[in-house]
DNA sequence: TTCCAATATTAGAATAGCTCTAAAATTCGT
DNA sequence: ACGAATTTTAGAGCTATTCTAATATTGGAA
């Protein structure tokens, strides 16, 4: 993909073994893993233990700088995405999976509202089914 | 409001005092209160102890029946609603306040994302400033 | 280079939100 | 009024996340 010491610096933010190896998997991911599945799928790739404080802090810290996003669904734990430009979800009913959907293809919600509110942004998540298949 | 015994009743809930206090502070509340918040609000309306896990319960049984809707926000607690309509959410990013936007506001969102997704529903959550009270 | 300060990482405790469990209370049909 | 079914309860348990305080690592300044 991308090399991952650059991506972190672009980022300002410090490329260290454990935040390359975390910045990698969920950009690597098409999955929009939880933070439980990056601590399963990267662990062993480092030298040492990885502690779930790590992983979380490293989520954090990548959102906060932009590098990822963070994407809720309806419940449960957080999923990650690494595709930061403007966009919502699809969510097949039947298999859990997401799908990235560009904002460019609900232009048509237009923030018109209203006299009574001002909208900074708005996030879409889709229920269906989908034929694609990842 | 409405007369809570006829409304349970409606949505073939038995209606007990927990629930139709519960239901009641629901309704009653524009807030989109927390189960927790409804915990506080309404425990001391009961002659006898609530648990929890009642609130939890009868927000559940309430959800399944139709009767309220259950409004998951960024992060955080899930939220309900006694709007049942379809509709969907603005949040104000300042003070938190969340209101409900009536799904025709919306309705340019056409469900057009192409082949591959079928659309069973979708929801909107608006981010902004509103200048509306409450 | 070596010392120090700043930063990063760690294991595990703590917290929040919610569900589960098993016992007690209540309700309902006979 | 009796037993079965349902509801409620307190508290244990679980999941997702943050906090804490100790340890490890890094990156200058001397």
């Amino acid at each position: 993909m991308e090399n991952m010491e650059k991506f972190l610096q672009k980022h300002n933010v410090k490329p260290t073994p454990q935040r390359m190896v975390i910045a990698q998997f969920v950009v690597n991911s098409k999955s929009h893993p939880t933070a439980d599945q990056i601590f399963q799928g990267v662990a062993e790739q480092l030298p040492v233990a990885l502690s779930r404080a790590t992983v979380y802090n490293t989520l954090n810290t990548l959102v906060q700088a932009g590098a990822l996003k963070e994407v809720y669904l309806e419940s449960g734990p957080a999923r990650y995405d690494a595709n930061i430009n403007d966009h919502h979800h699809f969510i097949d009913v039947k298999t859990g999976k997401v799908f990235d959907i560009d904002a460019d293809k609900v232009k048509a919600l237009a923030p018109e509202l209203g006299a009574g509110f001002k909208v900074h942004h708005y996030s879409v998540t889709f229920f269906g089914e989908s034929k694609a298949a990842d």
